[in-house]
DNA sequence: GGTATTTACTTGACAGCGGCAATTAATGCC
DNA sequence: GGCATTAATTGCCGCTGTCAAGTAAATACC
């Protein structure tokens, strides 16, 4: 970090609790005015001012002369922005065989990317496979490297965000990692280790559709099928690490049996593994999850019929989860998505069927997400966590 | 009120960030040192003792003399109490038949209760039934009635509790009554709207099993199968009124139609009405639930059935919730855990069966609810509604 | 074209809150 | 009776954010 980086990151840090919260509200409402920043926050627009005043010093915020004159009476607002370049965060997703990572602005908007394939998942190898990545995306940035200004990193699993711990990794084989510590020891930026479905949805939440929501969920389907919840303002963590598992609910047929050894999860008979698997065995040969998308657009029965009841038992999923927890919207996200056309008609049924009174009006919504998106979230968690 | 109850309360709310924290922790862990209370709620000792004066002068906490000495060296502690007869709550639970109210002091203990039957359900006959059994309270309190503080009011249903509006509520066959305004009307007290099962959720939160968890649910049991959550010390209530429906949740066979239309609700098939009809069916005669405990208890095969099937989806049903939303801990109560031994077994069974990874630690205990606990609830939602 | 009106933002005085550090209080131990 | 130890209190002080008044920049009206 160069000089001026130091000092703004300093700056965030320090602030009281209103300075954090007019910068949150800066950061993800930009172009506002400071008076919709105090109505926002609650503050007194003197307080917003004095607010403001720091961080247009520090040249993170952009305080552009008024210029929007709209023909209404009264002085016209001069709204603030944030100055999205005024510093890069570094978000890595870590995957079995393979780690991405990009260097964004304080938009999440991505400003360069690496993939690097990981020949090991022993946690040493990785971290060295981090070290150089973030290495590479440095040299890419050249000028713009010394805006760094913190590295997040999301990895599957139960993940301690405060301590920086992976407790526990099934798909990584870890148990109780300290990958944080072991990371902010090879890296001079501060680094935040976040669960992987969390940091998507903090990304959501600050830069995406769930901005402005009091509450939001968001169902990635994929692999795996997992959930992040933001309930009140908050993401939930789970007492024991554990929440949003929608995907080992047990909603579907108990003859099936998960990989994780339970009977009845959705992820048996809705993740693309389990699609495959149907469909292979439904042919009598095997069939890969290209083909069996082909196979259900051109109408194969056996094909469809896997989609159709992976479409259901994710709505029922989700109605399950509106049920449960009334959130405001749900964003189903995740690589799977892209071929949403065969899920989106039977999911919304099976939603609209289960979902309990007013819940019905939940906004379901579909976002594909890449795996460059995730490492955007991860991006968006180093951002959170230096403001909060 | 006379003079003490208005300036105490007047205290209360005016109190600032740090005194509501401080009153609160004296409310729900007294006797408590004032060293505890500054670890507790993170303020310095100096903060503690500036907030406690106040309480003491007006007679809201007790700061006896130190008089416990244990061996240990240094200065004993004088632990500080709430004085609990100081202000008396009033917390009424509106069922579709009838009323149940109580008056109790600041722990929820109840010092007098009435019940008063309900001749209709259209909200004036109601809040004309709540003024009576209120001044009926207050006749049997006596002396102390002037230390009425405030009223809480549970009813089943969609609740606002900030603007004191029933949006909706099946059971009573209200839509869109501002209850709250109502009743404020008529009382002289401050009154609290809450839904039945937050108030549940609340009571247990602040005087019962729930203390001191970051998270926890409540799931009830009996004519209706219900939840409260609470996550990140904050209750749940859903964006659109709707929030812990684990009775509707479609674990149950997809043939069982349940009263509210959809299919395969829990509530279908573990209600105490769904196990009577199951009973019923069975025998080929009408059978009551007592009958059917009676039965099961006995080892009838098919009343044994009947319990088996509720407990083992009900089990599952608090595993989902579990997957989803990681609560510490799962309190089962309600009035249908009566018969709890008849559920026990099978019901942890499913639990443990579905709950995944690190969720089985979650732990579950019983605690049967008689309808005046329910009452209590409110009182409690009606003391929280004063401090927060 | 000036004056009034309207709305956005700024400034300085001020009060309250809570932390810090020194002080007082109450005990056990030698 | 000192000394160590822990709890509670007190005064000081800095920080924060509100209030109320003032300034800035536009339109509306005569």
């Amino acid at each position: 970090m160069d000089h001026d980086t130091a000092s703004r990151t300093t700056l965030i840090r320090s602030a009281s609790d209103a300075g954090s919260r007019v910068f949150e509200t800066i950061l993800t409402r930009s172009p506002i005015s400071r008076i919709d920043i105090a109505r926002q926050t609650g503050l007194s627009q003197a307080a917003v001012t004095k607010a403001v005043a720091p961080l247009v010093a520090a040249g993170l915020v952009d305080a552009p002369p008024a210029s929007h004159r709209d023909g209404t009476p009264g002085r016209p607002v001069s709204p603030v922005s944030i100055v999205l370049e005024a510093m890069v965060m570094i978000g890595v997703k870590v995957n079995v065989d393979e780690i991405i990572a990009v260097a964004t602005d304080l938009g999440t908007t991505v400003l360069a990317s690496e993939r690097r394939a990981l020949s090991s998942d022993d946690p040493h190898s990785v971290i060295e496979s981090i070290t150089e990545i973030v290495e590479d995306l440095r040299t890419a940035l050249g000028d713009s490297a010394s805006a760094i200004a913190g590295v997040g990193v999301a990895v599957s699993g139960d993940v301690d965000s405060s301590t920086g711990v992976v407790r526990e990794s099934n798909i990584m084989g870890w148990a109780d990692v300290p990958l944080g510590d072991l990371l902010q020891e090879r890296l001079p930026w501060p680094v935040t280790l976040e669960n992987d479905v969390h940091a998507l949805t903090i990304g959501e939440h600050w830069f995406g559709v769930g901005l402005g929501t009091a509450s939001f969920a968001i169902v990635t389907i994929g692999r795996g099928i997992g959930s992040g919840l933001h309930l009140n303002g908050e993401v939930v963590s789970g007492a024991f690490g554990v929440a949003g598992e929608i995907g080992h609910l047990p909603l579907a047929d108990p003859t099936l049996v998960c990989p994780c050894g339970r009977r009845g999860c959705v992820e048996a008979a809705a993740s693309t593994g389990a699609i495959e698997t149907a469909v292979s065995t439904a042919l009598g040969r095997t069939v890969t999850i290209d083909e069996a998308v082909a196979l259900a657009h051109a109408g194969d029965p056996d094909a469809d019929g896997a989609f159709r009841e992976a479409a259901r038992l994710i709505g029922t999923a989700i109605a399950t989860l509106v049920n449960l927890t009334g959130p405001e919207v749900v964003i189903i996200g995740g690589e799977g998505v892209s071929d949403f056309d065969l899920f989106e008609k039977t999911l919304r049924d099976a939603f609209e069927a289960h979902a309990f009174g007013a819940a019905v009006r939940c906004r379901i919504l579909t976002r594909p997400h890449t795996f460059e998106d995730w490492a955007r979230g991860a991006s968006a968690a180093a951002i959170q966590s230096l403001v909060r």
